[in-house]
RNA sequence: UCCCAGGUAGCUCAGUCGGUAGAGCUGGUGGCUGUUAACCACCCUGUCGGGGGUUCGAGUCCCUCCCUGGGAGCCA
C-alpha cells in the first residue's frame, strides 16, 4: 500500500486528487456534523488537517472515539482549506484505524511536556513535535557528515567498536568480557583475562583515532563516524556514556590545514540544518531558544577566531574579570574561562591552539619551542569545546619519548610506533562529538534530547 | 565524583507553626461551535520517591539510599 507522506502534500499541494495517508492522530475536535482531525506521519513538523463528514458509516463508532495516538489511514481528496491555519485540508472519504490509543492510559497529552518527564517514556516521546524534530535533524546531520567528506575525497573507515588499545587521557573504558562474572577464572588474585574470549582484557573504544591514523597513512583522507563509549562518572547536560563522534584523520596535513577541515565541516553542517531543517528548526527558535537562529547564523558569518593558548591566557588576565579558578600559563582553561572567550571577548567561535604540552595527549605533536603540541579546541558558545583535534607526532623518537614520559607500555603501542619508522609523514585529525553539535543546531539544553535513547550513569532503559 | 535545589493526582505545581492533601491542565460526561493548545458546565484520580527514626500524631522534623535539575570536574 503505497502512501503519501505529509511533508510531499504540503508541499506539493496536489488539490482535487485523491491521496492516501497514514499516521497519527494528534488530537481530534468536534463540529456540527463532522469532526477535525489532526493527522502527522513523522515526515515533517506539520500536521494534516482532516475533515470527517458524520456521514460516513463508522463515523459514530469510530471516528467519535479517535483520541490522540491513534493510528490511522485516511484516503480523501486534498482540497484548499476555506480557514485560517492550514492552506489545504484532506476531506476524508474512507478512514480505517490500524491501532488505538486509550486516551486515559496513553502518556502523551495533547499539551507540552516536560523533557524529564518525557526521557521516561523514550518509546512515545518521537511522537512529540520537538523530539520529532530533533530525529529528523540528527538524521539530515548524519547524512551531510557523509556528503561533506564524500565530496573532498574522505574515505569512510569502520574502526573497531572492540579494542585493546587506550587512547590515552580519553577516559574510563567499559570492559567487555564473556567471562561468568559470578566465578571468574583468577590467577594470583587477579581476573585472568587471558582465558576471556579475545586472550586478553577488552573493552569498548573511546576514540576511534589511532586505527584511523592507520587509514589515513594508506589512503590519505579519511574519516570515522561511529559509537563510542566511555565510562565517566559524568552527569552533565553535554555528557554521555554512549555517544556518536566523528573523526576525520588526515595525511600530509598540518594543524592549520586540520582547522580549515573543522571548520568547513562545522559551518557545512550549521547552513545545511539552516536550508534543510527551517521548519524543525522554526520550532525549536519558537519554543526553546528565540535566538537560536541568529546564533546559527552568526557562525556561518565570518572566520572562527584561531587563537593561541598563550595568547587566550593573556587575553584573560588583561579582561580584569574575576575567575573562580586561577588563569596562568600552563594551567588548563577552565569551563568558565572558555565560556568567557566565546561568549562575552569574542562572542562567536573561538579555535584555541597551541596547548602546553604537560596538559595534552601524548600523541599531539611538538612544537619547536618545545613546550607546547600542536592542539586546537574549537570553543562553541553556550556548548563549550565541540571538537577537540591536533596534528600528531610524526617523528618516531619524539614520539617514543613522549609515550616513554607518560609511562605508557611501549608494547601495546608498537603498531603506532611502527608508522612513525615505515613511511611516516606529517598528519593531523581532530574529533566531532556529534550530539553536542545537534545540540548547538536546536538548541536542546541536555544532551539526552538529542540521541534517541540516551545512556548515562545509572540509566540505560530501553 | 563534589556543591546546591528538588521528588506531592496521568502532567505541571501549591501545601503556613507537625494535626493523614489542593489547584490548573489532561481524561470522562453533557452542551456549543469551520475548529485549530477550541470554548462552557459538571465529574473521576493520591503507597506525598524507597527504607529507617523522632512524635500521641509526619507531605512537613532527623538519618540513609535512589532519581531529576542547575553548577563543577572529566571530555566530544
Amino acid at each position: 500500500m503505497s502512501a503519501h507522506r505529509i511533508a510531499t502534500l504540503l508541499r506539493d499541494q496536489p488539490l482535487g486528487t485523491t491521496v492516501t495517508v497514514n499516521g497519527w492522530i494528534r488530537t481530534r475536535r468536534d463540529a456540527k456534523g463532522f469532526s477535525f482531525l489532526e493527522v502527522n506521519d513523522g515526515s515533517c513538523l506539520a500536521n494534516l488537517q482532516v475533515i470527517v463528514e458524520a456521514s460516513l458509516p463508522n463515523y459514530e463508532a469510530e471516528i467519535a472515539r479517535l483520541a490522540t495516538g491513534c493510528a490511522v489511514r485516511v484516503i480523501g481528496e486534498l482540497a484548499s482549506s476555506p480557514a485560517k491555519g492550514q492552506a489545504v485540508e484532506l476531506k476524508a472519504s474512507e478512514i480505517t484505524v490500524y491501532g488505538w490509543a486509550d486516551p486515559e492510559s496513553y502518556p502523551l497529552q495533547k499539551k507540552r511536556h516536560s523533557f524529564e518527564f518525557l526521557r521516561t517514556i523514550a518509546h512515545l516521546r518521537p511522537r512529540t513535535n520537538s523530539l520529532g524534530a530533533v530525529a529528523r535533524v540528527r538524521s539530515t546531520l548524519a547524512h551531510a557528515v557523509h556528503d561533506f567528506f564524500r565530496e573532498r575525497g574522505f574515505f569512510l573507515v569502520h574502526t573497531p567498536i572492540i579494542t585493546t588499545s587506550d587512547c590515552e587521557g580519553a577516559g574510563e573504558m567499559f570492559t567487555v568480557t564473556g567471562l561468568d562474572l559470578d566465578q571468574p577464572p583468577k590467577r594470583e588474585g587477579r581476573v585472568d583475562f587471558s582465558r576471556d574470549f579475545f586472550g586478553r582484557r577488552t573493552s569498548l573504544t573511546v576514540s576511534g583515532q589511532l586505527e584511523a591514523e592507520i587509514y589515513a597513512l594508506a589512503l590519505g583522507n579519511v574519516y570515522t563516524f561511529g559509537p563510542t563509549f566511555r565510562a565517566e562518572n559524568s552527569n552533565t547536560s553535554r555528557h554521555l556514556a554512549e555517544f556518536w563522534m566523528i573523526e576525520p584523520e588526515m595525511a600530509f596535513c598540518d594543524l592549520a590545514d586540520d582547522i580549515d577541515v573543522a571548520e568547513a565541516l562545522l559551518k557545512h553542517l550549521v547552513g545545511c540544518a539552516l536550508t534543510e531543517c527551517r521548519e524543525d528548526l522554526g520550532l525549536f527558535a519558537r519554543f526553546i531558544d528565540q535566538g537560536l537562529i541568529a546564533r546559527l547564523e552568526n557562525v556561518l558569518a565570518r572566520p572562527f577566531i584561531r587563537l593561541p593558548y598563550s595568547e587566550a591566557i593573556e587575553q584573560l588576565k588583561v579582561s580584569g574579570h574575576d575567575f573562580e579558578y586561577p588563569v596562568a600559563w600552563g594551567l588548563d582553561l577552565q569551563s568558565e574561562h572558555e565560556r568567557f572567550l566565546t561568549e562575552t571577548i569574542f562572542k562567536q567561535p573561538v579555535v584555541v591552539i597551541d596547548y602546553p604540552k604537560a596538559i595534552k595527549a601524548f600523541y599531539m605533536r611538538q612544537n619547536d619551542d618545545n613546550r607546547t603540541v600542536a592542539a586546537m579546541d574549537i570553543l562553541f558558545p553556550g556548548i563549550g569545546e565541540i571538537v577537540g583535534g591536533s596534528q600528531r607526532e610524526e617523528r618516531y623518537e619524539v614520539l617514543l619519548a613522549r609515550l616513554t614520559d607518560a609511562g605508557l607500555p611501549l608494547a601495546d603501542y608498537q603498531w603506532y610506533l611502527d608508522l612513525r619508522r615505515f613511511g611516516s609523514a606529517r598528519h593531523a585529525g581532530f574529533g566531532l562529538g556529534f550530539e553536542r553539535i545537534i545540540q548547538f543546531v536546536t538548541g536542546m539544553a541536555n544532551i539526552r534530547e538529542v540521541v534517541p535513547f540516551p545512556r548515562t550513569p545509572g540509566s540505560a532503559g530501553f
